[in-house]
RNA sequence: GGGCUCGUAGCUCAGCCAGGUAGAGCAGCGGCCUUUUAAGCCGCUGGUCGCGGGUUCAAAUCCCGUCGAGCCCGCCA
């Protein structure tokens, strides 16, 4: 009795894989320990169709894989990521962003199909090109592989024939675990007509050694090689890859994870058709839109990945991943982005797992807020050398160590108040000129000369603040109105930055020179 | 019909796997400071852990049931 009430109060304080005390082991070293009792070496498929823009949601299956490695990694494991673009795909229906042309492509190959915007190999690239940029940007390794290519290069070709010879058994096994009678024509092959160029019309008639025969609805009838004549469907193509590419692990969402779904029937055809073991699961939930719903790129719900990319951090976008469980809804809020960076930096800060598992590497990341950063790159017009001054000027350390990562947030900062910052958050520094045009009372006018008057060089932002009160004391006006003075002074509107720490990072002379050549 | 995930403070969530009697951030309130202004620090308020049973010396945690929310399973990954 003794010895076990020891025992679990020892388990509050320290678990098994040695973390800190408190500590909460990360989801994905969970994971990782998992894999390494099963073997050290690991290959971790990744799977996104390129039939649309590629966008946050389908982003998950990336970051999971590649948290995953990483945390495999820093256990002394060995781990690697395949992505396989499904571009044999065929295209499932017109897209609400696809013009009405794109109606005869139906059925059709996405790697067979024009790319949309002329500038890309094919539809499949189109979307995909894109995508493996980010991936870049993301720090997220991959080797991808092209469905299409394998097909053609006859990779599949082994499990083609496998397929049709045990057609019998694997017709049983998706009926028996799916619940579901299969089409009397059902074939796991599906040939692609040399005369239409569709997957999904054609019927499988006979196969040999040399190819599968077939006959479509357009008439046509012919033979399919082995290499690249046609597809297995996916719920065998699946099973398939895992035995080609050597798979030990793979994310997935949750529709497949679903009981009878995909997983359930490759699981079971893994075994007994092909011979091999599945991989280690683990399914991911969906990323919703704040008030909008799940990501679809079928309904053009969606931000591109490549677009989060532009204006976001790279460590960031990981991280909003990172931070949450896979089983996990994320409802994304591009609204909440700040909320989320300074949760980031404070994070950074301690140490915290998910922040180091989202760190890019080579960034060595300064401890300038990105709010500071928004707020100065604003003042300084996004003249980079001026807002460097600033950031000097308020306190904060800028030598050759921290100088990279102020500019290239700098960067994104401007990037994000041009594209996804509230209204609220933007400002711009009006020219004396302009704001001569703006109405002042004779109170307002008041207050800012005789504030002018007061600043000192080397005031600090609250002892700022304070003059603001003092002062709209003395000349009796009240504090509200004395800051609606400064910003409509400075900006033009009657609101901005916390006037104090806004000051300072204008800088005490420039804002006396201001205050004095509107009231003079 | 089958199944998955979630339900813990006003909000977002951690803690559940390996039971020891609840934590964080934000919000709110108060203070530092005669102070709504896109700071900071300190403090405070706030939860019958969806509900009901069971196991146990002990249950947010394990088991059974139940309710609610979201979603998946139609060879549209």
């Amino acid at each position: 009795m003794e010895k076990r009430k020891l025992i679990s109060r020892l388990k509050g304080y320290q678990n098994p894989s040695g973390e800190i005390m408190g500590e909460t082991v990360h989801w994905a070293d969970k994971i990782a320990e998992d894999l390494l009792r099963r073997g050290e070496k690991h290959r971790i498929a990744t799977g996104i169709t390129p039939s649309g823009h590629i966008h946050l949601g389908n982003l998950r299956e990336m970051l999971t894989a590649d948290a995953v490695r990483r945390a495999v990694e820093d256990r002394g494991g060995k781990a690697e990521i395949v992505y396989i673009a499904d571009t044999f795909d065929p295209l499932r229906k017109r897209y609400p962003f696809l013009p009405e042309k794109y109606d005869k492509y139906i059925g059709m190959p996405l790697s067979e199909i024009p790319c949309p915007c002329g500038e890309h190999e094919s539809y499949a690239e189109h979307f995909l090109e894109p995508f493996l940029e980010s991936l870049d940007i993301l720090g997220i390794d991959v080797e991808v592989k092209r469905a299409d290519r394998m097909y053609k290069a006859g990779e599949y070709e082994e499990a083609i024939k496998t397929a049709l010879e045990k057609k019998e058994l694997i017709k049983n096994i998706l009926e028996e675990v799916t619940g579901k009678k299969c089409d009397e024509n059902w074939s796991p092959f599906m040939p692609l007509c040399e005369n239409c160029k569709r997957l999904n019309t054609t019927k499988v008639i006979d196969f040999d050694e040399s190819g599968v025969y077939y006959r479509c609805e357009c008439g046509h009838e012919g033979k399919a090689t082995y290499r690249g004549g046609g597809k297995l469907g996916w719920r065998v193509d699946w099973p398939a890859r895992w035995g080609i590419l050597g798979i030990t692990c793979e994310p997935m969402g949750k529709d497949h994870a679903a009981a009878g779904g995909s997983y359930d029937t490759g699981k079971r055809l893994a075994k007994e058709v092909f011979g091999i073991e599945p991989p280690y699961p683990i399914p991911y939930e969906w990323i919703h839109l704040k008030g909008v719903g799940a990501m679809k790129s079928s309904k053009g719900i969606v931000v591109p990945v490549r677009e989060m990319v532009e204006v976001l951090p790279p460590e960031i976008v990981r991280y909003i991943i990172i931070r949450a469980k896979p089983e996990r809804h994320i409802d994304f809020d591009p609204a909440s982005l700040l909320d989320l960076i300074d949760e980031f930096e404070e994070a950074y800060a301690k140490g915290d797992r998910s922040v180091r598992l989202s760190m890019v590497e080579n960034v060595k990341y300064s401890d300038v807020p990105f709010r500071h950063l928004v707020v100065v790159g604003q003042i300084a017009n996004w003249d980079v050398e001026k807002a460097i001054e600033i950031v000097k000027r308020t306190g904060y350390r800028v030598d050759e160590e921290t100088l990279p990562d102020i500019k290239r947030r700098l960067e994104y900062a401007r990037r994000w108040i041009e594209k996804f910052a509230p209204e609220r958050l933007k400002f711009e520094v009006l020219g004396l000129e302009e704001v001569k045009k703006v109405q002042f009372s004779g109170e307002e006018l008041e207050f800012l000369r005789e504030f002018a008057l007061r600043l000192k060089d080397g005031m600090k932002a609250d002892e700022l603040h304070n003059l603001v009160y003092d002062v709209a004391n003395e000349v009796g006006l009240k504090p509200a109105k004395a800051f609606k003075a400064i910003y409509k002074a400075i900006l033009g509107k009657t609101y901005g930055p916390r006037a104090g720490y806004f000051m300072e990072s204008l800088g005490i002379e420039w804002v006396k020179k201001r205050f004095e050549s509107l009231t003079a």
